[in-house]
DNA sequence: CAATTCAGGACTAAAATCATCCTAAAACTC
DNA sequence: GAGTTTTAGGATGATTTTAGTCCTGAATTG
């Protein structure tokens, strides 16, 4: 449907959550769920996600939960979404070259290239550190 | 999944078909559906979405078939994906003010505004007209 | 009237979306 | 070590979307 699903969202909300915590404190998927609106069993499958991609570092049992892998400023909104939706393509042909087996005559390939490139600049260009200062401003 | 449909490729390559026409020159689903490697029941269905949409004129009977109905170049990209795929919100957020309930304090709301801009300038500034002509230079 | 061509409705298979629930495994506390 | 906390991972499922097909009917032409 060319729109963002519940998934990126999601994993967007929960790595600002991170983000806007102090440094070096954990976080529980019930906190993150009820403090970001976001179902928890659900949230949860979300959160493994962004383990296995590397964005969060997850401990179990008691004193466990998440924090980010990494620094929020090494975190752009795009990577985000990407952990959890895979990488995007905007249109079927831009997934690889000869997918779509007419895009060599194709006046309309190269928009797309450039279509996406835009999108990718704008989602690149801000990371969750930004987005948490400005979550706190606007809060 | 935050990618084109194939309603919306297969409009853009039915216009495109239309708009490489000769002037007046009508032009079958049968037509159509072969040059343009789209399945013929189903482009007829994305033709009856075209034509409702304004984008295209109809006639049935013998002698009829399509036509664009105003000029290719008064026909823009997005107004072509448009037209099947109902307007585009690249986040449920952007939909309109409270559709998601965090928009006044959230911090990604901009972004996607942004991103969005960004999105339709690209897809707002190629007529069917340019691109026609570009398919005749590639093919 | 016969042939042609689009209009519109009904139907369908497969996949994606948006979840929930349960058991197991790890880690901490006492 | 028992008990508690917390994530990991698998199974399941309802609903919607996607990507079509097929058939009948209506308009148009000759």
């Amino acid at each position: 449907m060319l729109q963002l699903t519940r998934d990126g969202e999601y994993a967007v909300r929960a790595i600002l959550h991170l983000a806007s915590q102090p440094e070096g404190m954990v976080s529980l998927v019930n906190e993150i769920s009820e403090a970001q609106d976001v179902p928890k069993s659900y949230l949860s499958k979300i959160m493994q996600h962004l383990t296995k991609a590397g964005l969060v570092r997850s401990r179990r049992g008691a004193k466990g939960g998440f924090t980010l892998a990494r620094s929020a400023g090494q975190i752009t909104l795009r990577e985000v979404i990407e952990a959890v939706e895979g990488p995007i393509y905007l249109n079927v042909c831009l997934i690889k070259r000869g997918e779509c087996p007419r895009d060599a005559v194709c006046p309309v390939h190269p928009v797309w290239i450039e279509a996406q490139k835009k999108f990718f600049e704008t989602l690149d260009s801000k990371t969750m550190a930004e987005l948490a200062v400005e979550g706190k401003r606007l809060s």
